[in-house]
DNA sequence: ATCTGCTAATTACTCCGACATATTACAGGA
DNA sequence: TCCTGTAATATGTCGGAGTAATTAGCAGAT
């Protein structure tokens, strides 16, 4: 299809909400849609129960070929925001269907504004998960483990928080906890809830500067797990998510 | 790299494409193929690394259209089972950027014979969280929660857990609690490690007649959270998921 | 001999238009 | 009023054509 020059006349198509999802590299064109539409539902924007408009119409709002759009809707369908049936439309399912733990799905809820009751709810659950895992790693952990642990805190150390390094280190530093569990579910969990709250920790950036050093967490955490002592790990742990969602509850509620 | 499969495709002569992926009611075409791709990735028929055929050539293969072929990879895609570049094909991903807690995921994962170790893993994950759920539902439950749970009970003790209708009394029992805590992460999470474990009460169930009486230990969890007593809550909880493990650890290694 | 920059080939990506299928809604009859 | 058959409508599936992007190979310069 060859686009037309956007001549003098009015862009009043552009403003019923179409304006056209524009895709990064290595970003393909049905991920845009499926990018925007996602964000519109984890918004509000849609809400469940909403019906979609009809497929011919929808991607022609949205300037697109009706393929770039079907193969969108299947991304949100395997997530469980909609579904599709013949006649009846697209509509979006109950809160209850969505697969909020999916990366991508987290991702397009932090996108816009967060929602806190969701933020104060994965904290809660990071706070049941990661102690309990820095107890199994306490017990199962090998000296790999602990070396990769030691250099990802050193990193810490060397760049902050206030960095992306710092906050890659940190992230090394906790995957490396969960890998030590040697248990893959655990593993795949909570890695998405640590991107989650690796989003709020930006917030918490934007909003002061740090107000505490996390290293000696950390490093509580880190000798608890050297000495192989898992109710010490799981208690540093505990105290460590603790002041994080201290933090971020403070810097948010405003 | 597995370029020709012939155990997935093949028999094109049958009457009536009885080899062909069969979709029951309500199951696309699409969805059809994407569960068998899933199933065929997820028993390590295809191991991440390995890149599959072109779409022409697989499309072919499976006597679809490269449409209905292409959805199913996007759903595939959605599910980080894959990854898709030009020129590059279709590969699929190293096992840690699978979302095995995705409940289509689980399902296929429980399809063929499923891994043992990952089993032990979801029981480990579900040990933490359950228990943790149990005690938060003690501080937070109402009288319908109350109400919701006494009734499965009743209704698990009605039927057994072998006929459906008990099965299904004993998910809504849990489900309940998940609801009690008043947090969505922990409901979407555990209602697909549920899901999952459900699978294997089925093994229970196939290897022999059920050995204990499940009701007492689900009416001291009940007991717990309706007295509001948090400490107890979990430590009956914690008792139902060992038993739960032991039972199905000692059906599977035969 | 090694590295850099260009060219070409391959592959997924996008678009299009048509037809098939399933589900709902309505109308007609008992 | 209820049931049944029929038609309308939106999703589902198909096949082909053309586009865009990435990799591999080759040529030239260093």
């Amino acid at each position: 299809m060859v686009k037309e020059n956007p001549s003098l006349h009015g862009q009043e198509t552009e403003n019923s909400g179409a304006a056209k999802a524009v895709r990064g590299p290595g970003r393909r064109l049905h991920g845009a849609i499926a990018h925007k539409l996602g964000m519109a539902i984890l918004s509000g924007h849609y809400a469940p129960g909403d019906v979609l408009s009809g497929e011919v119409a929808f991607a022609e709002e949205l300037e697109v070929s009706r393929s770039a759009y079907r193969e969108a809707i299947q991304v949100l369908t395997a997530k469980g925001l909609v579904e599709s049936r013949p006649k009846a439309g697209t509509r979006v399912l109950p809160r209850n269907r969505w697969n909020l733990l999916d990366p991508e799905v987290l991702a397009w809820a932090f996108a816009g504004e967060p929602d806190i009751q969701f933020v104060r709810d994965l904290f809660e659950l990071r706070a049941i998960v990661e102690p309990a895992a820095a107890r199994l790693a306490a017990q199962r952990r090998d000296k790999d483990d602990l070396k990769i642990m030691k250099d990802a805190l050193s990193a810490m150390r060397r760049h902050t928080l206030a960095t992306e390094a710092g906050r890659a280190a940190d992230r090394d530093f906790h995957n490396a906890i969960l890998h030590a569990t040697r248990n893959d579910a655990l593993l795949v969990l909570t890695a998405s809830i640590g991107a989650a709250v690796n989003w709020t920790t930006q917030y918490k950036q934007r909003a002061r500067a740090l107000p505490r050093n996390p290293i000696p967490d950390h490093v509580r955490v880190y000798d608890a797990i050297a000495a192989g002592d898992p109710a010490a790990a799981a208690e540093a742990m505990g105290v460590l998510v603790d002041l994080a969602l201290e933090d971020t509850a403070s810097a948010m509620q405003r």
